[in-house]
DNA sequence: CATGAATGAGTGTTCATTCAT
DNA sequence: GATGAATGAACACTCATTCAT
């Protein structure tokens, strides 16, 4: 009598709002499979054990799904990675060594790769998505590398021209390798964290004082 | 007159010999625009001049299409650069400029990363695909980027701890640059030779002789 | 405090006997600026200021609610109409302007014509209610007009040829007017109140008393 | 050999010039019998005995379908009936029964009262082609009843004023006529013929000469 | 009783593939 | 061989209707 909103209700509003995270994992989880355009909706919406019709009580469209899917699964991360690289203060081989695992972990373990190959190759179709992916991630990365060069150079562990060097040099193996993995055979290659290791100390070598 | 195969014959016999490669041609520059499954066959026609229903002489469907252009294209290349490499006995560092030139041609002018863009995002549905990719693309990039290595160990320009290195790390930039550009925007950014110049520069101060 | 209607009750009970007409009255100024197939439940909901689910305890389905609405609506107004021009015993341009005048006020004031539309192009959906619409609306309206032409033969106002008149003659411009205003362009013409007074002027003219 | 299209070609090209009209038959026909939103563009195709998609090649949209048919079906007529109009110089009484006859077989036989019943009741949907038939259809009516009035009046068959009549009083009842027969009875009723001889009748008594 | 989350049948549209000419 | 008209399976999206709360 009290309680407007009695015992009942929850179970459904729980389930109500827990309903978008759990379309986006089921989504993420066969664009991953299957690439964005052969997974079909009717998929997505059995992968989380509901009717079609229910995802559009939540996402407007396809295309929107894997908006918010971006939007929910990245922002975050990558304001983790800059905040890490900002605050910390370490050795900068340390810190690349923190940003690369915290790419490799979002990419490869959280599933975030899919954004990238969906956007590499049917980016044409989602100018607007490329545009704030680029915004949002990859402006975000770029500063985060700059910004641990540049610390590096003041502290005295990068020569003066590694501020001048290309972020996208320092991110590429990270991305590439996350990619990589999603369909490549690894057999006979250092497993990521290796490779990434490998990956520091040539930058370390080649951007660090002599 | 009385000649099976007079001068009329003879064009069109050229022509249709030329067809496939026309195809492919056409149906590779609407890839990299469009991308692979944006572009319908219709378009791939009327680029090559050419009926819908006569790519079906040529081509058994789209996908062997797609095969058809990966094998084309890319083989010789790789055979090309390995070559080069193989062949070339200059500084290390040239070398790898010359095998980054090399891949930057291919992948950037000649329009090759539309494959690697497919099969990064589309590779399941063609796992064969993926596995000649594999083998005829990528280990041979490895090979190469091996040969490069050693022979640059051996010459006394590389450490000896470089032949251990990850081939991919070697050649993720190029490949990650030339996807970037296919998608996102590089202002601001330096061109990709630069890049690749520097690429060079902090891979031979990572590997080579302190 | 013992009442088992208090206060509080009386209110809901006055809201739920009103529901039904708030319901039909949300759903005929959606179904006139929209039409009956582009307006969904949802949108008749927001309009009653219910929850979409709430339509259903009073009407079984959609078109159960167009049928009640039809219901609702019109009989009385005919009635009314019929009513008056028997009752009334003025002379007859003036009992067919009063019932030209009621047949505007219930088409376009009223809303009304969009029954009128939605039976024209939709009416093989709904046989039952074509027929009923015929024996409520549209005969009772014939009738009305040939004791109108009968009353004015029979006051001299008109030629004994006028009942022998097709009543639909005599209908046709309110109704097609009425219809007229809901999709097409007025401007440059007449309001509808002059041109029904144009439109009485000739059938007196047609029909009456050289 | 001479013949670059021989008998063969002529079969296909045959159906394929025959095509749109087919279709626009078989649609008009469903039209008439169900209405155009619940007519499925698969029964227009079952109609035309070919497939749904077959349809696509001629029509871009079920929408550019109904433009298209209503585009065919109707300029010719109403031209016919203008120059019916000003190139005949009888009595205003036999050019009145002229045009009604040719609307008359216009919308009647020739189905065209889909249009204005689609129109009327869906024609929000379709503010475009509201416009286009109030310019190509309902404009060029009026014009011609004007110019058939104004001509009366010059001959003196009909009072000045005649001429400000508002001309859908004039066009109304062949017009409503001809909707009445597709939904409701006419069971006891002058057919449309007769009708509209007692609507010329009327409009003669009403805006001749006394 | 009221709610609105969930359903799923239904429809317009696309496009790889076929095949009569 | 070459053509392009025809096909029909497939898919995104809508919305009347149901039902757990």
């Amino acid at each position: 009598m009290q309680d407007p909103t009695p015992q009942g209700e929850k179970k459904r509003q729980r389930r109500k709002d827990a309903r978008p995270s759990e379309i986006i994992a089921a989504a993420m989880q066969l664009w991953a499979e299957r690439g964005f355009a052969a997974t079909r909706l009717e998929d997505v919406a059995a992968g989380a054990h509901i009717a079609k019709g229910t995802i559009y009580r939540y996402f407007p469209s396809k295309e929107a799904l894997f908006e918010a899917a971006l939007q929910a699964r990245i922002v975050a991360t990558m304001d983790r990675a800059r905040d890490m690289a900002q605050g910390f203060d370490g050795p900068t081989s340390q810190m690349l060594s923190g940003f690369f695992e915290t790419i490799r972990t979002e990419l490869v373990d959280g599933g975030s790769s899919v954004f990238l190959r969906v956007l590499l190759s049917e980016g044409h179709r989602f100018p607007d998505l490329v545009a704030r992916y680029e915004r949002v991630v990859l402006s975000r990365g770029m500063s985060t590398v700059r910004a641990i060069l540049a610390a590096g150079v003041a502290r005295g562990d990068l020569r003066p021209e590694a501020a001048d060097c290309d972020p996208r040099l320092v991110m590429a193996p990270a991305m590439m390798l996350s990619l990589w993995g999603t369909v490549f055979t690894t057999e006979g290659l250092p497993d990521m964290r290796s490779a990434l290791a490998q990956h520091v100390a040539i930058l370390m070598g080649g951007l660090g004082r002599r």
